[in-house]
DNA sequence: AATTGGTATTCTGTATACCAAATACCGGCA
DNA sequence: TGCCGGTATTTGGTATACAGAATACCAATT
C-alpha cells in the first residue's frame, strides 16, 4: 500500500499561555496612552493574574519579555511599570530606525524585483495630495504600512524583526504628537521620491531619502 | 544637621538572581563552540537548576531572555537548545551590524569631539602592519574594541545596546572562521581610513567605509 | 525481524506556597 | 504638633508541587 500524502500542517498553533499573555499585555499597554497623564501605570502581578485568570508564573514571563522589548520597566522589589520613554530615548529610536530602514532601502535597490517595488506604488493608489487631509488617520495607517513594506521587501528577517518593536513604540508615541501629523501631505511626496529612487536602483539616493 | 552626602552606591549590585543566571548562562553558551560539533546542546531546566543551585523559576526567566537575544531556541514542550545560526542569519546579522555602525559613524562626524576621535587612534598605537601577523589574537581583541569604541562614541545608547548582542554572536561565530582572519593586515589599514574620515568630519565617506 | 500499540518516564508548562524586602500606617515621645 | 521607630501589610523573588505532553522503551502480534 502506498502511503498517501495528505500534506497536513502541524496543529499546534504554537501559542502557549505565556505568549498569549504577552500579546495581550502588549496590546493593552499600547492601548493606554502613557504619555497622556502623569500617573505611573503600575502592573501588579497578582492583579493581572486574577484578571486574566491564570497564575503569576506566565505573567512574570510575559512581563520579562515586555521589559526586554522596552514596554515595561521593572524596579527590583518594587514592581513593573509601563515604560515612559524619555525624549532622548525617542530620538535614539528614530535614529536606529532610520539606520535600519535606510539599509533596507539599499538591499531593495540591490535585490528586490521590479514587481515588488511596484507594489509600493499601489499602496498610495487611492491617495492623492488633495485627499490626504480629509482622512488623515487612514493615511497614517498607509504611512506605517509603507515603512513596514520597505522592511519586508528587504528580505532581511532580522531587519524586520528589529524594526517591528520600534514601530510599536513609535505608534504609541505618535498618539502624543498626533497634531504634528499635518505634515502628511509633504510626507506622501517624500514617499513617492523614495519609490522612484528604488525603481531607478539608485542605492545612494534611496538610502539618503529614507534616512531623512 | 546637614545631611552628609556620602555618594554611596547601592550594595545590591542591582543584579538579582535571574540576571546573574542570565549572564552566567550566556557566558557558558558563548564558551561552547556550538558550530564545532554536530550534536544539539540541550539545556535541561532541572539539570541547570541543580547545577546552579537555584530553582527552575529564575532559570526559566533567564532562558526566556536568552531566547529573545537569539542565543537559545526553545521548542514548546521540548525544551531549550543552544541556537545555531544559519548562514543566512549570520549574513543578516552582519547586514544589521553594518547598518547600525555606519549610523554610528554618521553621528560621530556630527557630534563627537576631536578628542574623542583621537582616542581611536591610540587603540592602534602599539600596532604597525609588520607586527600584526605576530599577535593576531591580541589584534583581534583590539579590532573588536575598535568597533565597540565607535558605537560608544556615537553617544547613542540604543545603538550600542543593539550592537552589543550582535557582537557576542559574531564573537562565537568568529571562532569558526578564525582561519580567515589573516586579512587582519588589510583590516588595520581600513580602520585607519575610517579614523581619518571621522577626523575630517566627512560623514558620507565615514559611513561608507564603515558599512563595507 | 519489523512494526505497532501501550505503558512508563521524563520534562515542560502552570499553579501554588513561602520568604524577604519595601512601604505604609500607627502610636509614642519630644 | 512634628518626628522617629516599630509593626503590619503588601508585593515581588524564589522554591516547590502538580498536571499534561512528548519521548523512549518494551512487548506483542504479524
Amino acid at each position: 500500500m502506498a502511503t498517501v500524502s495528505l500534506s497536513l500542517s502541524p496543529v499546534d498553533g504554537g501559542l502557549v499561555l505565556k505568549d498569549r499573555i504577552y500579546e495581550e499585555l502588549k496590546r493593552a499597554i499600547i492601548a493606554v496612552n502613557v504619555y497622556a497623564d502623569a500617573e505611573e501605570y503600575r502592573l501588579d502581578e497578582r492583579q493581572l493574574s486574577e484578571d486574566l485568570g491564570v497564575s503569576r508564573t506566565p505573567i512574570r514571563e510575559a512581563l520579562c519579555r515586555l521589559e526586554i522589548d522596552g514596554f515595561v520597566r521593572t524596579v527590583p522589589r518594587r514592581g513593573a511599570f509601563v515604560a515612559r520613554k524619555s525624549r532622548k530615548e525617542i530620538l535614539e529610536m528614530i535614529t536606529v530606525w532610520s539606520a535600519l530602514e535606510s539599509m533596507a532601502a539599499r538591499l531593495i535597490t540591490e535585490h528586490a524585483s521590479d514587481e515588488e517595488i511596484a507594489t509600493l506604488r499601489e499602496m498610495f493608489a487611492t491617495f492623492d495630495e488633495t485627499k490626504v487631509r480629509a482622512n488623515i488617520d487612514e493615511y497614517s495607517e498607509t504611512n506605517i504600512n509603507f515603512h513596514q513594506a520597505l522592511l519586508n521587501l528587504s528580505h532581511c528577517n532580522l531587519l524586520k524583526k528589529m524594526t517591528d518593536n520600534l514601530f510599536l513604540h513609535m505608534r504609541s508615541i505618535r498618539m502624543r504628537t498626533i497634531s504634528e501629523d499635518n505634515r502628511a501631505d509633504r510626507s506622501i511626496i517624500d514617499h513617492m521620491h523614495i519609490i522612484e529612487a528604488l525603481e531607478a536602483r539608485d542605492t545612494e539616493l534611496a538610502e539618503r531619502l529614507v534616512r531623512q
